[in-house]
DNA sequence: CTGAAAGCGCTTACAG
DNA sequence: CTGAAAGCGCTTACAG
C-alpha cells in the first residue's frame, strides 16, 4: 500500500541511501538529484515509516509528557498546557505521547522508558523529592521539568517565578490598603508532602508581607469545594476579620466564594479576593471575575518542549533554569479597603 | 545498555523466537521453558523495543487521540477526557499519542497517519461534515469517534445522548413550573457550521418542550464572557422575561451569571439557570453552583478507547453506535418558579 | 557527489 | 513443542 524508500529510489533513479540523505540533509547532494528525489516523493505521496526510522536511527522523534495521576485538584487550565505542548512538539517535528503513573509507581515509568519509544520526557508537577527524577536520570534519558524538585542544581527545568508571584500579590493588596490577609492554603496529602509549589508559594509571601507591613493568617483548606466552605466559616467566625483573601487552592476557593455569597458577604465590597495560579477561564467563571496572579501556563508548556528539543538536537549544553514571570490581572474581585 | 531479545534467549538457553512466543503467547510453550524465559527476562530487566516490534509486527501498540485545535471554546473538562483516555489506553497496553490539526488541515492528518506509527485513531469533537472522516477512511486505518457526523451509518462512534439530555433538562424545568425558557445558545463560526452537538442539542429541546408546554426563546451568544454579558442584557431588556435560562455555551454562561449578579438579579430566586454539558468542576466554581445536565465525559473517553482496542484486537465486528446517557445534577441554580 | 551493504531488534512463516 | 532464517524499512559507516 504505502510507498517505501525503495520505491522512491527506483522512480528517482538513485540509490535508496541517497533518498535518505536527501531527506535528512546529512550529506551534500547535487541540486538535480535532490529535485528528482523530491519529485518522486511527491508523486508517490511518500512518508517515511516512523518505526523503521526509530529502529535504525538514534532518534525516533517522539517525546513524552508525563503527569502524575490520581491527584485531587485537577485545575481547569491543564488542558491548555497539554494542547500547547502538543502543538509546539508538532511544530518542531515531534510527536507527543501522554504518560501517566501514580506518583509512587516509578517502576511503571521505568519500563515505559526502557521500551525505547521516546527520545525525551517532560515531567509535569514536580514535587519536592520527586521519585521520577532518579528513575529518568538512571535511565540516561534526556528530560526536562515543569516545576522543580528541591535539589534541582543539575536538572533542566522551567518553573513559575514564585517570588515574583508572591510579591505581585502582596503589593497589589498593600496598594489597596489591605493590612490583614487570610491565606487560603491547602492541606498536604502524603504524596504532596513538601510539594514544591505550595512550599514556594507560601514562602514567597513572607518577605514582601514584612516589607509592606501586611499580616498573613494562614488557613489550610481541604482541596475540595466543601473544604472552601469550611474555610469561609473559619474566616467569618473571627471576631475581627482580615479584609482580604489570598487563595492558593482553586477548588476550595470556589466553595469559599459560594459560602461568602450565601452569608451575604459581597466581593469585593466586604472582602477582597486574589487568586494565585488560576487560569483565565476559571477566573472568568465566577461573579465577580477573580483578580489573579498566575504564571502563563501555555508559555511554560511550549518552552518546556523547546528546551527538550534543543537539548536533543544538541543546541544547548548547560542545564537551564528558567523562571517564568507571572502576570497580575486585575478583575472585579479586588478593591480598596473600605470601598463601597 | 538495554538487554535485547537475544540476551534473554542466551541466558534462558532457548532460541530467540521462543522468547518472542513466550511473550506473545502465540504458540504453545512448555511450562518449564516459559519459566526459564520469564526468569531471564526478570533478571535482565528486559523490555521489548517498541520500534522493532512496530516494524516487524502488524501492530505497534500506539493509538492517537485527535482534537481540532484553534477552537474558541475550550471547556474545562477536556483535560479529564484526555487523562481518562490515557489511563484506559495504558490499561489496555497501548500508548496514547496526542494529535491536533486545524480542522481544515486534513492533509496534515493524512501524513501523520501514513507514517504508520499508530494502529488506530480516536477523533474528538466531530462536526456535521467532518473532513477528517474521509481522510481516515481512505487511509484504511481503524478509527472511532467521540461525537458523530451527520452521516454516521458505517462509522464507529460514541456520543452523548442529546435527546435524553434535552428531555431531562426540559422535564426538570417544567417540574419546577417554568413555562418560558431562555435558551442561551451559540453563534456558529464557519468551521463549526452545522456542528453536530449544537444542532442536536437544539433539536432535542423541541419535542419535550411541546410535550410539557414549555416555550423556548433562543438567543445565540458569542462564545465569550462578553457575549454572555450581552446575552444577559438582551434577556433583561425584555418586557416580560422568561423565568429560566438553559445554557449550551459554557463561556457565555459565565458572563451571563456575572451580569445577572451585577444587575442585582439573584439566581435562582429571580431566574433559574440550568447548564448543558458542563463539567462538575466548572459547575462548582460559580455561586450558587450550577444545576447541570451533562454527559459523563470521562466514561465516554474511556469507552472510546475500549471500542478502538476491541476493534484492533478483533473482538468486535459491527460498528457500534453507543449513546451515553447524561445525568441531571441539581445544584443551587435551579428552583421552583416564584420561589423566595 | 553517490552506491552497496550491514545492522537496528523484533515477528512470523517455514521446518522439524 | 522448538529452532534457524527471512524480512519489516529505515540509517549510516564504508568505499569509491
Amino acid at each position: 500500500m504505502a510507498a517505501t524508500r525503495d520505491d522512491v529510489a527506483r522512480l528517482a533513479g538513485v540509490s535508496s541511501s541517497t533518498v535518505s540523505y536527501a531527506i535528512s540533509g546529512r550529506r551534500t547532494i547535487s541540486t538535480e538529484t535532490r529535485l528528482r528525489v523530491e519529485r518522486a516523493m511527491a508523486e508517490l505521496n511518500y512518508t517515511p515509516n516512523a518505526f523503521a526510522r526509530g529502529l535504525a536511527g538514534s532518534r525516533g522523534g517522539i517525546l513524552a509528557l508525563h503527569y502524575p495521576y490520581g491527584r485531587r485538584g485537577v485545575t481547569s487550565s491543564e488542558f491548555e498546557y497539554v494542547a500547547a505542548a502538543t502543538d509546539r512538539a508538532r511544530a518542531r517535528g515531534y510527536h507527543l505521547l501522554l504518560w501517566s503513573n501514580p506518583i509512587d509507581d516509578v517502576e511503571g515509568l521505568g519500563s515505559l522508558v526502557s521500551e525505547g519509544l521516546v527520545d525525551g520526557v517532560i515531567l509535569m508537577e514536580l514535587t519536592a523529592h520527586d521519585a521520577r527524577v532518579p528513575v529518568l536520570t538512571a535511565a540516561r534519558i534526556p528530560f526536562t521539568n515543569i516545576g522543580r524538585p528541591d535539589d534541582a542544581r543539575s536538572l533542566w527545568f522551567i518553573d513559575a517565578d514564585y517570588e515574583a508571584m508572591g510579591r505581585l500579590a502582596i503589593d497589589h493588596l498593600a496598594d489597596l490598603g489591605h493590612e490583614r490577609v487570610f491565606f487560603l492554603s491547602q492541606t498536604i496529602g502524603a504524596a504532596e508532602r513538601g510539594s514544591g509549589p505550595l512550599v514556594r508559594a507560601t514562602r514567597s509571601l513572607a518577605a514582601p508581607a514584612a516589607d509592606r507591613g501586611v499580616q498573613i493568617e494562614t488557613h489550610r483548606a481541604d482541596i475540595s469545594v466543601s473544604g472552601g466552605r469550611a474555610a469561609f466559616d473559619a474566616f467569618d467566625a473571627r471576631p475581627s476579620r482580615p479584609t482580604a483573601v489570598l487563595a492558593f487552592n482553586e477548588t476550595a476557593l470556589a466553595g469559599f466564594v459560594q459560602a461568602a455569597a450565601l452569608a451575604g458577604r459581597s466581593i469585593p465590597h466586604d472582602v477582597t479576593v486574589v487568586a494565585l495560579s488560576i487560569g483565565d477561564l476559571a477566573a472568568d467563571m465566577t461573579s465577580p471575575p477573580l483578580t489573579t496572579v498566575s504564571p502563563p501556563g501555555v508559555e511554560i508548556a511550549a518552552a518546556a518542549v523547546d528546551h527538550l528539543a534543543d537539548r536533543l538536537e544538541g543546541r544547548r549544553e548547560e542545564a537551564p533554569h528558567l523562571l517564568v514571570a507571572p502576570a497580575l490581572v486585575v478583575r472585579g474581585s479586588s478593591a480598596r479597603v473600605g470601598h463601597r
